[in-house]
RNA sequence: GCGUCUGUAGCUCAACGGAUAGAGCACCUGACUUCGGAUCAGGCGGUUGGGGGUUCGAGUCCCUCCAGGCGCACCA
């Protein structure tokens, strides 16, 4: 039985309760929220139901909860119910009833934990988005592992995902990436405003090498072809280092393309017919303090030149076009200036903010070490390469470490502790609980023991022990957790509920032999932990999965 | 000045308005002749920055003060 299965049910003594006239019409339509009480006593699962109904219904809550009590109790696989405190519900549940959903878990396997909560919505989600005049760094890479991890418990939520990567492959910066590139080449001094990392050397390297006939050609040309070389070795450095940490993109947008495709002149007919565009001072602009912007933002420059928002605003009406009921944006701290500038766009395109346009603000990753912070790469000046960050820790310790907090905190990373491959280590922790469980399974198999379809049948009464019984319950929590994360953009919470539950199969293990010893024959009782045993081993997986973290069948 | 995020145990952080605020690290005790000790059990540790308010109930929502991060272009 898992937390959804009972609420239903509850919602159903609810409507019994109505028609028998206890409770106001409303009482039907009110989301039962069922949890796991943090004390035992309070029973196997709590409702706070009868509290939120007291009011409406014009009763106590207490007189509510004694009426869906005796409801309640007549559930099937519901031990016993009762009111406490204040007008809690709880309630106790036959420990079969618990301990047959190890069998659900098991033949659902991929698919436990998803849900439909978020069918028919295309979700657009973009992130990193970083200029391609260099590497990637720590703020980009947080946004890597988040940003991809929201994106597959979105999917798991039953939404149509596209990830999305905004290059920003026009402007002037493209002018300074290109003269930087090409002063490096000529051994002339790097421009003042240039780029002037290490890196922009490597560059320079390269495009020499593509590049043989380069200092034959006249000036402009010159810089055209830097440009168009050096932009294209930095994005592709750009894409394989993203595509091996895990993170992968269904689109890479070129601005430079949406201009050259007319999509910014179209974005701004939209606007005109939306009616929030000004002709002023020579330029134009566009109302977003119509819509709680605190000042108007210049579309075109009065030399004729399109702004840097223009880009924005036809980039939000293209996703939209393109078909996205909803964009994401994942920003960092140092734009959040821009969310409400954006909300506006959105309402200037006729849409509802509310709705169709979503704005993440992450915060600033730090890494420290003996009280100060890591810079481990000169190549990029004072900042830490997502390339150098994976060579030093690993993909799955970096991309673990980034998503068990929530973004919208400042971070502060230890980097010992994340080099550390010991208990330490939330990552390695759960990882280990996963080996550790096929490591058992292949030890049955080598036994000869058929435990899923073998004689002996799973027997749920067996399961009826406090480790095994808190283990089944949080394998229970599942399907919740995954649906709250993809509600609230959060997928910190499946690894912190990973972690948990990696500790209650540790509890469990310690407590609960599995296997028969040496000398004894197969019984019910292994057959029925080996069952808890792989249904916790599909649950880590398919959360790791949903972080993009390897689950490591031996370590 | 305006806006925004943050402030929870010695440190790094949890807790979608729920019951006695929880983990890990650090420190101290314990537990293996059999399934992976990268494990488990126990202890120590708190005025949730201060003060008001909202309600059955506030770390969580509102107001205010304090402290810190980030931002406030006809740049991109």
């Amino acid at each position: 039985m898992t937390p959804e299965q009972l609420s239903a049910e509850i919602a159903q003594c609810l409507k019994a309760a109505v028609a028998a006239q206890v409770l106001p019409s409303m009482a039907a339509e009110v989301e039962v929220v069922v949890e796991r009480p943090r004390s035992r006593e309070h029973g196997d699962w709590a409702t706070n139901i009868a509290m939120v109904l007291a009011k409406p219904a014009g009763l106590s809550p207490r007189d509510v909860a004694a009426d869906l009590v005796l409801r309640i109790e007549k559930l099937a696989g519901v031990k016993s119910a009762n009111v406490a405190g204040p007008g809690f519900i709880n309630i106790f549940i036959d420990p079969a009833a618990t301990a047959q959903l190890a069998v659900q878990i098991i033949a659902k396997n991929n698919t436990y934990g998803t849900s439909n909560l978020l069918n028919g919505q295309t979700i657009n989600v973009e992130f990193i988005s970083a200029n391609p005049t260099g590497p990637l760094h720590l703020g980009h890479t947080r946004w890597a592992a988040v940003g991809d991890a929201i994106g597959r418990v979105l999917a798991a939520a039953g939404a149509n995902v596209v990830r999305e990567f905004y290059i920003n492959d026009r402007g002037v910066q493209m002018q300074k990436f290109a003269q930087s590139i090409l002063a490096t080449i000529k051994n002339e001094p790097i421009p003042e405003d240039g780029y002037q990392g290490d890196y922009i050397a490597d560059l320079a390297a390269q495009v020499q090498i593509s590049l043989p006939n380069l200092l034959d050609m006249n000036d402009a040309d010159q810089l055209d072809a830097v440009l168009t070389q050096g932009y294209a070795v930095q994005l592709k450095q750009q894409q394989d280092s993203l595509l091996s940490f895990n993170t992968k993109f269904d689109i890479w947008y070129s601005e430079l393309a949406m201009h050259e495709a007319g999509k910014v002149v179209h974005a701004l007919k939209v606007l005109e017919q939306q009616g929030h565009i000004d002709n002023r001072d020579g330029a134009v602009w566009l109302r977003t303090t119509d819509f709680g912007d605190d000042k108007d933002r210049v579309l075109v420059k009065s030399d004729g030149e399109y702004t840097y928002f223009a880009s924005d605003c036809a980039y939000y009406i293209d996703k939209r076009e393109r078909g996205s009921s909803k964009c994401i944006y994942l920003l960092g701290a140092d734009h959040h200036g821009y969310v409400n500038r954006l909300r506006a766009v959105a309402a200037c395109a006729g849409d509802n903010p509310d709705e169709n346009i979503e704005v993440l603000i992450g915060q600033l990753v730090k890494i420290m070490r003996n009280g100060e912070e890591v810079k481990l790469s000169k190549r990029a000046g004072d900042l830490i390469l997502l390339t150098d960050l994976v060579e030093a820790v690993g993909v799955d310790a970096v991309r673990y470490s980034l998503i068990r907090y929530p973004v919208d905190t400042p971070l502060l990373l230890d980097f010992d502790l994340m080099t550390s491959r010991t208990n330490e280590n939330p990552v390695y922790y759960v990882q280990y609980a996963h080996a550790r469980i096929n490591a058992l399974l292949n030890t049955a198999a080598e036994l000869g023991i058929n435990w899923e379809h073998g004689e002996l049948a799973f027997v749920p009464q067996l399961l009826a022990g406090p480790a095994e019984q808190d283990l089944l319950a949080q394998l229970a929590q599942f399907p919740a957790v995954v649906a709250t994360s993809a509600e609230l953009r959060e997928p910190h919470r499946i690894a912190r509920y990973l972690e948990d539950l990696a500790t209650g199969y540790h509890r469990f293990y310690d407590s609960c032999r599995v296997l028969p010893a040496a000398d004894q024959a197969v019984s019910e009782l292994n057959i029925a932990r080996l069952h808890v045993c792989r249904a916790t081993q599909v649950v880590i997986y398919n959360g790791l999965q949903l972080l993009g973290v390897a689950a490591p069948e031996r370590m």
